[in-house]
RNA sequence: CGGGAUGUGGCGCAGUUUGGUUAGCGCGCAGCGUUCGGGACGCUGAGGCCCCGGGUUCAAAUCCCGGCAUCCCGACCA
């Protein structure tokens, strides 16, 4: 492509409405531009790496077996009624009604059309397994859309949704669709760890996250930095703390802490700090009173109390059933609050010898009460939100934990849909079962961001060959000295001999000065750069630079077609 | 939805507090000339419903009321 006729225009200043380094770079660079929150139009640059990602996605799923589709993205609400996602998604759904006022959702995902087709055509267990695929334009009106690409109203994504007969034909289809997964994203160039995500209703280890690591994602994940383990921070869990022998404590001793329901201020005015202090969490297990016991400077997992619970409904305590019951002193519950049905401890409670903790009444806090003599929870488990230090579950050292950018999700989902859809089957003796059914998700237009997260510097992007929108980034430079025509011909030369030979080479023709050609070339941040100008080609060279290293060589002007579309 | 901020040529901004010539600067764009290996320079020029609607006033980008849009923090969500 000549830069010349290119529609692009770079950006010397950074957008006003960018925020992160990959938003500021896609718009400097020419690839997006910004239609209205969250919804942006992909130019030629931005629209060829979305192309080669999605290329490289495309691959992968072939090649583990999945079936490219396309599928609606508008869809008739009612099959979203069917399947009770209507409600659930709620005013996240984008919907738009036809002359006749029939409704219709643009499409967040698509489990309810692919299950109704794949229920449509199938119906033994001699079709099965199956795994269809699309890449396709999602549409979630979020609350915030934020960081350009990186969290839109209406992003290109990959599903994938698996049907076998069995859970043991799911957990196959789940294997090959991670191991895809992790090709994408190794040919993507991105760092990406995958991470173990809160259970699903089947149980187990049926959700994993992709993380590509960096400081602005908008996840926190837990990872152990000598083993493989690794969970979002909902999942992630650690070693219980070992039980203790307690030697004789001091007797319990109230004071009067007035207006003190927070933790801090407690510690404070007892000249105390928060991991002495003990939180007595109010929980609403199927109606009754449940206290999470957990150390004053730790957060409840909320998912690993309902974890605990399971099956039965669990939720904090809210102000309704606050009001429901006078008799809990709000703030001030102790571990033997003896209006609680059940009490549930992490195992960190039994670090410390004696504890701080609600008195159970209001407007006091006691001293010095004890595991065992003062009170004994009911159960105990790792119900606190793992914090860096943790030790890891599997092998006990220290967890880290990092953010990242959620780029991809694989899920096990069991009968959810094929039940509610009706797609069964019929096995060998002639009886009818749901199909069990996995999905699996891949952002491809967010990948752009998290690639630019992971590869820029202070001139701009540095895409990794596989998704940059050319290989070799051909600046010419002519000059206007008597070797100005000598450069142009070698320039269009190589241009030309290179195309040839199937490299795809964006080629800056354009009449503008050389430092505007070089500060173009690193921003928009094509792999090698070849600058062809009278200075290299007075001595029979034209110079190549690597963006990402910033290496530089020469080529022999002769040699150069053959090496570099050897490369490519 | 709660809190905060912003809205002025294509882009980035000043001007608004204290109403008053013809609304200004940088980049970009067009023309001419000089320059030509790391965002060159001179001259000339085009381009503005000052977010929208209403109000106050002799007079509104500027003050008041109402809306809309965009961004940030939070809540929410995969």
């Amino acid at each position: 492509m000549r830069m010349s006729s290119l529609f692009l225009r770079t950006l010397r200043d950074d957008p006003a409405d960018a925020e992160v380094d990959s938003h500021k770079l896609l718009v400097r660079a020419g690839c997006i531009r910004r239609v209205a929150s969250g919804i942006y139009s992909w130019l030629p640059l931005g629209n060829r790496v979305l192309r080669n990602v999605a290329q490289i996605v495309r691959e992968e799923m072939d090649q583990a077996g999945a079936q490219e589709t396309s599928l609606p993205i508008a869809q008739p609400l009612d099959l979203w009624k069917q399947s009770g996602r209507d409600e659930a998604y709620g005013s996240m759904m984008f919907r738009v009604q036809d002359r006749k006022e029939n409704w219709y959702a643009m499409a967040p995902t698509a489990e309810e059309v692919v299950t109704t087709l794949v229920a449509g055509e199938y119906s033994s267990y001699r079709d099965l397994p199956v795994n269809l695929y699309q890449i396709n334009w999602k549409y979630r009106d979020e609350l915030r859309p934020r960081f350009g690409p990186l969290r839109a109203r209406e992003f290109l994504m990959k599903d994938a949704y698996s049907f076998d007969a069995n859970l043991e034909g799911l957990q196959a289809s789940y294997d090959a669709m991670y191991a895809a997964y992790i090709k994408v994203f190794n040919r993507c160039g991105l760092t990406v760890r995958s991470v173990k995500a809160q259970s699903g209703e089947i149980g187990g280890d049926t959700s994993q996250e992709f993380m590509a690591v960096a400081a602005i994602g908008e996840d926190a994940f837990v990872w152990c930095e000598q083993c493989d383990y690794a969970a979002n921070t909902e999942a992630a869990t650690r070693r219980p703390t070992p039980e203790q022998a307690i030697p004789d404590q001091p007797p319990r001793e109230s004071t009067h802490t007035p207006d003190m329901p927070g933790i801090d201020a407690v510690a404070e005015h007892l000249g105390t700090t928060a991991d002495l202090l003990m939180k007595a969490i109010a929980f609403n297990v199927a109606g009754e009173l449940v206290l999470a016991l957990v150390p004053g400077d730790r957060e409840v997992n909320e998912y690993a109390v309902i974890g605990a619970f399971a099956p039965a409904p669990v939720r904090l305590y809210s102000d309704e059933d606050f009001a429901a019951r006078p008799d809990i002193p709000k703030g001030y519950i102790g571990p033997d609050f003896a209006g609680a049905a059940y009490v549930i401890a992490d195992s960190s409670i039994r670090a410390s010898h004696g504890w701080v903790t609600g008195a159970n009444r209001g407007d006091h806090h006691d001293r010095n009460v004890v595991l065992g003599r003062d009170f004994t929870p009911r159960h105990w488990a790792e119900i606190a939100v793992v914090a860096p230090g943790d030790e890891c579950p599997s092998c006990g050292n220290p967890l880290r934990i990092d953010r990242g950018i959620e780029v991809g999700h694989v899920f096990q989902l069991g009968d959810k849909y094929s039940v509610a859809l009706g797609a069964t089957y019929t096995d060998e003796a002639g009886d009818d079962h749901p199909m069990v059914m996995g999905c699996y998700g891949i952002g491809v237009s967010r990948i752009l961001s998290a690639i630019v997260e992971e590869h820029h510097d202070d001139h701009g992007i540095a895409w990794p060959a596989e998704v940059a929108p050319y290989q070799v980034h051909l600046v010419m430079l002519p000059g206007r000295g008597d070797g100005a025509l000598a450069v142009t011909d070698a320039a269009t030369a190589l241009y030309d001999g290179l195309r040839d030979r199937g490299v795809q080479v964006l080629f800056d023709d354009r009449d503008v000065s050389p430092g505007i050609k070089f500060a173009d070339a690193d921003l928009l941040g094509m792999p090698v750069q070849i600058t062809v100008g009278a200075k290299g080609l007075g001595r029979g060279v034209v110079e190549r630079k690597i963006r990402a290293t910033g290496e530089r060589d020469e080529l022999a002007v002769d040699a150069a077609i053959d090496t570099l579309a050897r490369l490519g």
